[in-house]
DNA sequence: ACCTGAACACCGTTCAAGT
DNA sequence: ACCTGAACACCGTTCAAGT
C-alpha cells in the first residue's frame, strides 16, 4: 500500500498528472493492473490517497513550525509552508479535502489551520469562513502556478520566462485605448513571480481578517 | 463552428466535464467524430473555446452592470456577477484565462475588472496582484462548490444536505480534545452555503485592498 | 490474503477518401 | 471548404482464475 502511494506520487511529480495510469504505475511496482485494486477501489480514490500521503509530509513541516505570538502571523507561515510544500504538486489541488474520510492528515491540517482562528475574536461563522479563505488562497494560487505551462514549457521547448514574454507582447500590442489596464501592468506580468502574486493574494485577506476581529 | 460550441456547453452544462467526448458531441451534432476536427485541433482548444464562450454571456452581464463611484463597491458587483455566471460551471475554472490568444472575452472581462483599480491609489504591481487575487477568490469558489458532490449526489441518490450531515456526522464523533476547531465549526458546516463562503472570502480580500489603496 | 492475464467498453486523434 | 468511416493506440475497470 505504502509502496503504491510512493510511487503513484514519483509518477505524478516526474511527469504530471495525465502519466498517472494504472498500466504505468503497475510496472513501475513490476506487477499487474489488476493488482492495484486489491489497494484501492478507483482511480478516485487512489488520487486521495496519494493527496492525503503528501499532505502528510506537509502537516510534519507545520508542525515544526515555532510558534508565534500573533496568530495572524501563525497562519500567515502556515500558509506559506503549506504553498511550498504544494507548489510543485498542482494535481493535488483538486482532490485536497475532498474526501476527509479518507484523507485524515487533510483534516488535521484543517484542524491546525482553525485551531489559530480560535485565538482570535470572531464568530464561529467568521472562523469557518476564515479558514476555508485561506485554504482557497493557498490551493487556488498553486493551482493556478502549475497549469500555466501548456505543453511546450513541459518539453522544455520554451523556457517560462519566454512563455511569459511571448503573452506580453501579443498583450503589448492591444490598443491602449481599449486595454489601459492591460498596458498598466503588463511589465508586471512579463516574468513575474507566482508566489509574489501568492502571498500579496494571501497579505489582502489576512489584512481582512485582522481587521474583522479587531486585532 | 458556433453550434459546435454551443452543444459542446450544453453537454457540460447537463452532465459535466467527464460528459464531453468527441463521440457524444458528434452525435448531437448529428455527424462524425473527424469532424469536429475541422473547428479545432484538440479537446483542450475546444474546452478553451467553450470557457470563452460562456465568459462572453458573463462579460455581457458585467457590461449591463450600473457604475458605482467607488470602485471597491464596483469590483465587488463585478466578482458576484461573475461568480453567479461560472457558478454552475466549476469545469470552466480549469480554463479561465488559459489562452487568452483564444479567449479574448476572458481577456476583456480581465481589462474591465483591472480598469477598477486604475481608480485606486495602488502601484501597478499592486494592481496586477489585487486583480489576480480577485479572480482567484471567483474562480476557486465556484471550482471548490462543483467539485463537491461526488456522484452520489450528482446522481441525485442523495441530497446536498444530507451529504453535508453525513460529514458533519462523522467530525462530530471526533475527539473534542484533539479537533477543538472541527468542533468548533460543524454546525456551520451543515448545511452551509457556498455563495455565503465565497461572499465572505472575498470581503476578506477587498477589506484587504481598501486599506492598501488608503481608500 | 494477494496477485494475474485477458477481456470489455470506452477514449482522443489520425488519415485516406469522399463531396 | 467541409465531412466521413475506419483504424490506431491508448484508457479505467472487471472477472474468472491462480497461489
Amino acid at each position: 500500500m505504502e509502496s503504491v502511494l510512493t510511487e503513484a506520487v514519483a509518477l505524478l511529480d516526474e511527469a504530471g498528472e495525465q502519466a498517472l495510469t494504472f498500466r504505468a504505475l503497475a510496472q513501475r511496482l513490476g506487477g499487474g493492473v489488476a493488482s492495484i485494486y486489491w489497494y484501492v477501489a478507483s482511480k478516485d480514490e487512489l488520487l486521495d490517497r496519494a493527496t492525503d500521503h503528501v499532505i502528510g509530509a506537509a502537516l510534519a513541516d507545520l508542525e515544526a513550525l515555532p510558534a508565534h505570538e500573533d496568530p495572524i502571523d501563525e497562519l500567515r507561515a502556515m500558509a506559506v509552508t503549506l504553498f511550498d510544500a504544494i507548489m510543485e504538486r498542482p494535481w493535488l489541488g483538486a482532490y485536497f479535502m475532498r474526501n476527509t474520510d479518507v484523507q485524515g492528515n487533510a483534516l488535521r491540517l484543517y484542524e491546525k489551520l482553525g485551531q489559530q482562528t480560535l485565538r482570535l475574536d470572531l464568530t464561529a461563522r467568521q472562523r469557518f469562513h476564515a479558514v476555508s479563505a485561506i485554504v482557497g488562497v493557498v490551493v487556488g494560487s498553486a493551482v493556478d502556478l502549475g497549469q500555466e505551462p501548456p505543453q511546450e514549457v513541459l518539453d522544455g521547448a520554451v523556457g517560462r520566462d519566454e512563455f511569459l514574454g511571448r503573452y506580453a507582447q501579443t498583450w503589448r500590442e492591444l490598443d491602449p485605448a481599449d486595454f489601459p489596464f492591460v498596458h498598466e501592468i503588463v511589465d508586471e506580468f512579463d516574468g513575474h513571480d507566482d508566489i509574489e502574486q501568492f502571498r500579496s493574494a494571501l497579505e489582502l485577506t489576512l489584512a481582512g481578517l485582522r481587521l474583522q476581529a479587531g486585532a
